[in-house]
DNA sequence: GCTATGATCATA
DNA sequence: ATGATCATAGCA
């Protein structure tokens, strides 16, 4: 039942790669499962947006870690979101996941950052937890289907609102309200 | 120690 | 357009 976890190697690639491959997949915490359908990469390095730009602290030291990791951080003193770090060890870069369409074990929406983690009832408890042997589990979806893949800029966001890093299936129902 | 500030969301 | 609400970071 957990033969189709994605390895640690699927996440130690550039955040942009690992931002398009990751949705389609699945992610699983508890009861609640659902297929990822928008994300956002943030650069280890010339990325002014990304909470690693300005160096290692105890918040984005799990940035600089071993890709594979989680990154839970409180926003606006009312919403948790979930990144994915990438990059090898010593590098930044991670995946924030955006969108979810829910397969099973929801009962709230999940097409938005803070919604998805209220959804799936990630707290500050699963930050640098591990996806690979952890709480939180990232899989292939075995009934995949095809899809189209859109991109757009980033939201919610002043630096950097130019690059093109935001990542979401096309046409789906459940990405999030803003620009589909 | 103190203060400003968000990778958001719901409401109006 | 605005308010809710607090961990983090930057500065004194």
């Amino acid at each position: 039942m957990s033969k189709n976890i994605l390895p640690r190697r699927f996440y130690a690639r550039s955040p942009v790669e690992v931002a398009r491959d990751l949705l389609g997949k699945v992610m699983l915490h508890g009861t609640a499962s659902g297929i990822i359908v928008e994300t956002e990469a943030y650069l280890g390095t010339g990325d002014a947006a990304a909470h690693s730009a300005r160096g290692i602290t105890p918040r984005t030291k799990v940035l600089f870690g071993p890709p594979g990791f989680a990154y839970v951080y409180l926003i606006y003193g009312m919403h948790y979101c979930l990144n994915f770090v990438t990059e090898r060890e010593g590098r930044a870069g991670c995946v924030l996941i955006r969108a979810i369409q829910p397969i099973s074990g929801i009962t709230r929406s999940c097409n938005g950052p803070g919604k998805l983690t209220r959804a799936f009832s990630i707290t500050l408890a699963q930050n640098a937890t591990d996806l690979v042997n952890g709480p939180i589990q990232v899989m292939k979806y075995k009934r995949g289907e095809a899809f189209e893949i859109n991109t757009s800029p980033r939201i919610g966001i002043k630096k950097s609102a130019d690059l093109p890093l935001r990542f979401f299936i096309a046409g789906n129902a459940f990405v999030s309200n803003a620009c589909r």
